[in-house]
DNA sequence: CTATTATTGGACCAATCAGTCCAGAGGGAA
DNA sequence: TTCCCTCTGGACTGATTGGTCCAATAATAG
């Protein structure tokens, strides 16, 4: 469960006990971090190789669309990382506020902890490539629709009929994603600790819905 | 009220009949609509220059700082056209629910009109210069506390007491900034209009609070 | 009018960009 | 060994980047 800890870094790719992971995960890895932190356009390919240790000649033969592939990929593991933490939580036994809390406070530490220096990927992303770059917004709109589904599949486990489900996966997702970059932008977790609370008691128990008129 | 019905390119600078607007007021505006399409990184001083029809020593002259004092202008003019926006919705007669759904619905229409090309300024600067420009993070530090200001003496208004009332604009900054990135990703109003029925749904009333404990 | 300041127009620069190319290291399989 | 293929290492390139500099041109003041 990583990502519900608010660690985007960790995953697989140490499998036995010291091993450095292989070249493409850590390039992957190195391009996550770089963006979260300062965005797609500004974080130059000569930075990701450093921060990869890797030559420029492994990054093309790895994803031989460059940057843009590497985005794409990029998207694709985050894009399991979330689904796969988000089903885990539905077959936990926790309560549907203790999650939404989680996901909230796991957020804010992590925010706070790294200084407020990295955001949400797949935000920045969208709000920087949707026009001028089909493959990652492409890969964008997969990876939306696949962790909107993950959280309706989370609000279907804890009893909602599947359109309410998918209605609030819509809005703890934009209300946590919005939370980060304010709380980003303020450098406060006033925001995420508040958006948590909210969804915690708006959207925690099926009968609070009202909304069948 | 201009930014409540999504036109962020309107503003002022055309006082009499047909004149073009100042170069300063030009080059701010250029910045605005490449910056929200693509980004703060991925724009070049040259397609902003010629956006705005302005060589490039006025630029220098105007901003003195170059791009990223360009960016502060930017932010500065954005926060008084959404704080004048909401300040007139606050004397407003219009509900509070019927408000809420007008700004997400504004967004939502601003979206499609322009094929998704556009997204949240404020947004997508924070999340890509925090940690690296100084300035441009001062100045959205204090974009983001008067954004939510206004939209804190809003609620206070319409009748919610002050703590409330700075709670409940967290959430819907955060919900609707959320909720429109992710509308741009899935390019569908889809997540927009579930936000804004959601919060015209659960902050219209003082009475629909129920977290004094 | 002249003097002064504000603004424009654009040539120019060093640094950096993403991407190309290829020689050769490495490691199984025969 | 030899063959084959994956992967690495890094030199190189043309285009573009943000920024500097300054002469030419309004615009305003006296």
């Amino acid at each position: 469960m990583s990502w519900l800890d608010g660690d985007t870094t960790a995953g697989p790719g140490d499998p036995s006990s010291g091993r450095r992971p292989p070249t493409r995960a850590r390039l992957i890895r190195a391009f996550m971090t770089l963006v979260q932190q300062r965005g797609y356009a500004a974080v130059g390919t000569a930075e990701i190789l450093a921060a990869a240790a890797a030559p420029r000649g492994s990054l093309y033969h790895h994803f031989p669309d460059g940057k843009s592939g590497l985005a794409v990929a990029a998207v694709e593991e985050l894009t399991d990382d979330i689904t796969g933490a988000l089903q885990q939580a539905a077959v936990s036994k926790r309560s549907l506020g203790a999650l939404l809390k989680q996901m909230a406070s796991a957020r804010a530490a992590w925010l706070k902890q790294t200084g407020w220096s990295e955001g949400p990927l797949l935000g920045v992303l969208t709000n920087e490539t949707v026009p001028h770059e089909p493959d990652i917004a492409a890969a964008l709109a997969l990876a939306s629709e696949a962790v909107t589904g993950a959280f309706t599949n989370l609000f279907i486990a804890r009893g909602f009929p599947p359109d309410v489900a998918r209605r609030h996966a819509q809005l703890a997702r934009a209300t946590l994603d919005g939370a980060m970059t304010l709380s980003r932008a303020a450098r406060s977790s006033e925001s995420l600790v508040e958006a948590g609370a909210f969804l915690a008691r708006h959207l925690a128990t099926p009968d609070s819905i009202g909304d069948t008129p």
